[in-house]
DNA sequence: TATACAACATTGTATATGCAATTAATAAAT
DNA sequence: ATTTATTAATTGCATATACAATGTTGTATA
């Protein structure tokens, strides 16, 4: 079994790379990106206990309660993620199920008065980080990334 | 507690999004692009019971044995994480480790003949997911979009 | 109406992620 | 040489992610 080792997958390992090395693979860059960035957001938000992903379903939340499938759209994140995504939030009393009357299959989930509280303490934290990343990356880099960002989920999803 | 609600943090519920709404929130931008393309790669990779992360994993351990730590450092992330990431590999047999003879605190990991072999077997298919997803974006979007990927890294590794 | 189908939600299983704490081994300092 | 600090690795804990399977409820159909 001779191997046909592929250079252009790895960064050369007699230079050990502290510094990020530019990989060629998509999947590796965004995940990279996404790391990092959830971490600047969640650090933000940890004085109040919550994470970033916690921070969406909230804010998703705030106008009125929302059937859970339809917040899982609305989070494009998968149905059965937002179940365990829910649970430490219903734990934590931020938010509440309640069925609906007329189909009971369907579950609406609401804040709470302490996740309303929890939420509008959260905000500025959340607007900070925005603004920190933005003065760091500049306004127009943001704003082009965050096209090329929605073109990949638009295009992607809708691609066969 | 009066709500002054956040309309800019959510779409209109009257409005319910099948259609993507663009989140001013460039963390969950990123995280909803990673999850998407995580999904085509690992669909392409499924068939060889392979997921991207492990194929990361391998390609960077192709030109020789790694310590564990500057392989975490390749792959940009957590030193804890990467002991979870390989524990199935080690156990399907891909990778073993070994410790340093000079150091004993230093494990370095090595692909098998099978873990070559598969790696060998998963380029093809990690190669056609990278030109799928360059016909469907462009290219110059892509390279547009990798450029920009790895500069929010180094800014946020870099920045305070 | 009995049956099939579709929609909603959860649970089982498995990996991904990272912080805090712990253990082990080496290096540095007194 | 003993103490201290540093480095390498793991484990505990908690959340993030999604596929497959299951149970429940509503709708459509024969």
């Amino acid at each position: 079994m001779t191997a046909p080792p592929s250079p252009e997958l790895s960064p050369d390992p007699q230079t050990p790379p502290p510094a990020p090395y530019a990989s060629p693979c998509t999947c590796f860059q965004v995940r990279r990106a996404a790391r990092i960035i959830t971490g600047r957001y969640d650090a933000a938000l940890a004085p109040l206990g919550l994470r970033i992903t916690q921070f969406s379903v909230l804010a998703h939340l705030v106008q009125q309660p929302v059937p859970l499938t339809a917040l899982a759209e609305m989070l494009v994140m998968d149905r059965t993620t937002l179940t365990r995504t829910l649970k430490p939030m219903l734990a934590a009393g931020w938010v509440t199920t309640e069925a609906d009357p007329t189909d009971r299959r369907i579950k609406r989930a609401q804040l709470t008065e302490t996740g309303l509280a929890l939420f509008e303490q959260a905000v500025p934290l959340w607007r900070d980080t925005q603004r920190a990343v933005k003065d760091h990356l500049g306004r127009d880099f943001v704003r082009d990334l965050h096209d090329r960002l929605t073109t990949v989920w638009e295009t992607l999803s809708a691609a066969p």
